[in-house]
DNA sequence: GAGCGACCTTTTGTATACATATTATTCTGG
DNA sequence: CCAGAATAATATGTATACAAAAGGTCGCTC
């Protein structure tokens, strides 16, 4: 096959084998070689290499010198270690946003994400469409919150950390035979970005850092709950 | 030139070109291309690239799509961030420590620090051997805590921080011209550590968690008060 | 029959060729 | 003389060829 359609066969083998993985279509210590994995994907070594050595900087793989890749331990114990990172690094970028002033595009990007999840909510009734908007929405919140907070390495940091497998926040689950408890949990999410907001509107760092790292406790008591683990 | 002598180009061409970035040979936004590299290295482009795409994971270049890659900026004016992303995640790990419980191993290289630490300063004495002993023991500290918390998400994001420009523990500076001030830095360092400690093995996590984040402000405070930034 | 070593296969690392996108330059029109 | 488009030059993305090393297999020796 000589050099397909478009030019990102790295990102899409990237996506791919990442999905293969927390699939679990691989072992744990499971190699990874690259002419098979090359010719599944209908493309040549090269970007199968590279997709690789990403993998392997999210923390996915890991590689001896002339060893390849191998699967590491996907942590899937540590899931709660990933969203406590999380926590604590909005936490941080909250404090920052209300020490420092957010911008007004900032604020209105979480000042938006708020009200519309309200609206979403408003006749207290829920779907799939939904639950998919408000994922989005949420996404929409914690990314202005990181971005606004104006600190590269914060940025940096918080990419690597939601790249553990399952550590963003869109990666909430939902369990279809609780609604109303689901219902609840969402409509609670709302409340705390926006105490958030307000603090941060405020300028009350410590409340704003509080409130944050205490939002990233509803996911982590919401697992021990016995939630839906792969919803 | 045609398959050199060994078999890790791609070593010495990090090697090669993280010194490159870090002497300043490069201006911050300034683009790496891969063939003049690759024949200043006297390779091919391959190693070159896969050497790119590592330092680009370390976070020292930032890389577009179709647009190679460019030095980012080594973050002097956040070297601050670096180091409160340190201070919330050690806290993070004080915490868990507090909370789960230390194992007896950790426990003990954190204790054995300390007091080797206050070992050190007993006679009021300061001087470089002493510095470099400090410094190595901070970090053997930090790093026992990290450690010890039993996360592996969290071990490794904090690699990832630390891999960011200064934002190691090890890298704390030193004002010779000051060094009264230096030494009551050092010492509240020290007693900072040691409360830390008290607070793991008395299980109490919201307050080991706080200390630790003080901790790293000690850092920032130092930093703006215009320390030496390059010590 | 078991242990050790040579050989063969498989796989990774590097070099190079080519296609395509981006960037710089030049030419034309206003 | 400047703006914008077409074109040339450069750089990146991908494919493929080849070399060297790791891992496995087979055979030899004791």
């Amino acid at each position: 096959m000589n050099t397909k359609s478009s030019e990102r066969a790295v990102e899409s083998a990237v996506l791919q084998i990442r999905q293969w993985i927390l699939d679990g279509q691989f072992a744990i210590g499971e190699k990874i070689p690259e002419v098979p994995t090359a010719e599944r994907l209908g493309m040549s070594r090269t970007p199968v290499r590279t997709a690789l050595q990403h993998l392997a900087s999210e923390g996915l793989l890991e590689t001896s010198p002339r060893r390849g890749f191998r699967v590491t331990s996907p942590a899937l114990t540590d899931l709660e270690g990933a969203i406590e990172i999380r926590g604590v690094l909005e936490g941080l970028a909250a404090r920052k946003l209300a020490e420092q002033g957010a911008s007004d595009t900032t604020l209105k990007r979480m000042i938006d994400a708020v009200e519309e999840g309200f609206r979403l909510f408003q006749d207290g009734q829920i779907d799939q469409e939904r639950i998919l908007k408000f994922k989005s929405l949420n996404q929409s919140f914690h990314l202005a919150l990181i971005e606004g907070a104006n600190s590269p390495a914060l940025r940096q940091v918080y990419q690597q950390a939601t790249q553990l497998p399952m550590g963003s926040p869109s990666a909430v689950g939902f369990d279809s035979e609780h609604p109303e408890r689901e219902f609840r949990r969402f409509l609670r999410a709302q409340e705390h970005h926006q105490a958030i907001v307000e603090a941060i509107q405020r300028r009350q760092g410590a409340r704003a850092q509080a409130l944050m790292i205490e939002h990233a406790q509803i996911s982590l008591a919401y697992l021990s709950e016995g939630a839906p683990n792969k919803a």
